[in-house]
DNA sequence: TTTTTAATCGAAAACGTTTTCGTAAAATCG
DNA sequence: CGATTTTACGAAAACGTTTTCGATTAAAAA
């Protein structure tokens, strides 16, 4: 019951294995009657090309591979969602692998993926890598790389972002346009760029509206599993050591929600007493009470779009042609809801 | 800039490609110093085996295949999770797909696994998903295949489930035991294998404790992306049709803060007024107010124990070995908090 | 010394496909 | 009708590995 191979259909046929080959391709120097006469006992023998073969001759997989810091996230799944789709279109397979948000995790992940010889790589960087070695020799190696979300501005190759910066700086305007004198920010882990850049958009936006920025406001947390629960943490922190913070710009919606809960529970008024912003829309964000206003980040979007950015240097990597690094930027905007006056 | 081959190495010490493959695998017939010396040219030429050719001579590509119905989902993910560690330790990759709760998408899914020859695979049936031929196909081909969670009762191949029945009825008999007269239930859609037995054991709790089985209390919703809103929208249509209800056995988690949310914006108290008893333990369910008692469902651990049963099966089909299918039930357990009494 | 045994190595086939190049027969043309 | 083109097919090499089965040599035993 071995599954059939070209060589089944040629000796039905009494044919030459190269022109069953070249039948099921509609090759033009094969007649249309052989054509169909090896087409029709190809679906008698139930024939699948052996993938293993066309690998082998062919030199690639219509695999890529795809590592993400933490699967169980919900922007990560959606990014994944967003990859998967769009790579079923162009009849790609994503192989997951999750680094933990470990630096030596993603170099193993990384140099198993290479191992499988995968077409492409798709990475968003764990929170602990600083050094950019692994991922210089992978393009270095010719595979093409893109890197999404958690990038390294150092890596030349392609990226899809957003501008962490730019949304972190509305977000906080947001807040001193609705009234906020004093506006704290709990922000990510001090390694990723993004956590950095949304930090930064905190500080500018304060600066430039003649706010004085006060380390002291800065809360920082792992943004992990735990996020909820730092949230409160901080809240309660936060509440302790100044009386006078009105605004909180926060690192992520779960963090934010963590921190609502907080001061629901203690009585503070969201938005009268404290307006709190959060970031990445998550879908919970609209459920809590009070509803939370927050940055909306394009998770599926992005995922599509980075494969289709990989999709592109695959086929140009196929023609040998040079891959020029391109930078995606997606647009982000302010969903105002009731954390917020 | 080629990657090396075995030929590679062969050439740079004038040996023959067969003591080369020897060599690096440690064969006893291939002295300790030509062993050393193979290996050390193998690092400085940078070898790395061609994955294709080695799929295609041993017929294996240590890859498997996952089909799940939707990845942006807290249950999925955590399995997905488990999945992956557990592979990862066996050497294993991952391939995922998703079906989008659409049989037709299931069978393509399938398909694409198939013509790519992983080596097994793992699925979690769509809700859509009622005829079997597919899954029957697969088994007769001789892939291994593991089905978890959502799975077919009439498809003979191994299993990893909860006894869903058994935690419904626990669930049920929780609110009773707490003083619960009328007890309504937000089941889940018609179909799925685990929907239908969370409503047998509810039917079943009611009838053991002499309380009347009343079809109208119980209300069917979807279970999608859209959960939350249902749980409201269920909620307020059971406040206008039944006032008599004091507790809800709710299919998931999602819905079941969708109901607290509503309940908490009419003023309702729960759980004086209604008690409502979930299920998955989604990390929501502790942060909400009231915090949700819940049936805890072990994805992390279902998706390891998917992929171990799988990992056996793989072994015994490589050895010519029959497969006797399993069921792996996990334990459950009620996590009480504060939306019961 | 001859015979046996152990220790090393290699030739070659096989996995199933793709593609280049060549060839024979049939069709077209002048 | 001969020359040329077109049509249809196949032989064979290649992709890089694994493994079987001999072959060769050196060491040990007789």
């Amino acid at each position: 019951m071995k599954p059939a191979t070209l060589k089944d259909i040629a000796e039905t046929l009494n044919i030459s294995i190269t022109t069953v080959s070249k039948a099921l391709k509609d090759y033009p120097d094969v007649s249309k009657k052989t054509r169909k006469l090896v087409r029709e006992t190809a679906v008698t023998l139930n024939y699948k090309p052996n993938a293993f073969a066309v690998n082998l001759r062919t030199k690639e997989s219509k695999t890529i591979g795809l590592i993400i810091p933490e699967i169980v996230h919900h922007f990560f799944s959606s990014v994944i969602k967003g990859i998967i789709s769009q790579a079923e279109k162009k009849g790609y397979l994503v192989i997951i692998l999750q680094s933990n948000e470990s630096y030596e995790l993603e170099k193993k992940q990384l140099d198993l993926l290479l191992n499988k010889r995968v077409d492409g790589i798709l990475i968003s960087l764990a929170n602990g890598t600083s050094d950019f070695k692994h991922l210089n020799d992978i393009i270095e190696n010719g595979t093409p790389l893109v890197m999404f979300d958690k990038i390294a501005k150092l890596v030349n190759c392609s990226k899809v972002v957003i501008d962490d910066r730019k949304a972190a700086y509305i977000a906080t305007q947001h807040l001193i346009d609705t009234g906020c004198k004093r506006v704290a920010h709990f922000r990510g882990p001090l390694l990723p760029q993004n956590s950095i850049d949304r930090f930064l958009g905190y500080k500018k936006a304060l600066l430039d509206n003649g706010l004085e920025y006060d380390p002291s406001l800065v809360y920082t947390c792992a943004c992990d599993d735990m996020s909820f629960n730092e949230g409160k943490v901080n809240a309660a922190k936060l509440l302790a050591e100044h009386k006078d913070v009105d605004g909180i710009f926060i690192n992520t919606d779960m963090v934010a929600i963590g921190a609502i809960t907080e001061f629901n529970k203690r009585g503070v008024k969201v938005p009268d007493d404290i307006s709190i912003v959060g970031f990445s829309n998550w879908f919970m964000s609209s459920a809590i009470t009070p509803s939370l206003t927050t940055i909306d980040q394009p998770g599926f979007k992005m995922g599509k779009m980075a494969f289709k950015q990989l999709y592109k240097e695959l086929k140009a990597n196929k023609n040998n042609k040079v891959i020029h690094p391109k930078i995606i930027e997606l647009e982000t905007s302010l969903v105002k809801r009731n954390s917020t006056k």
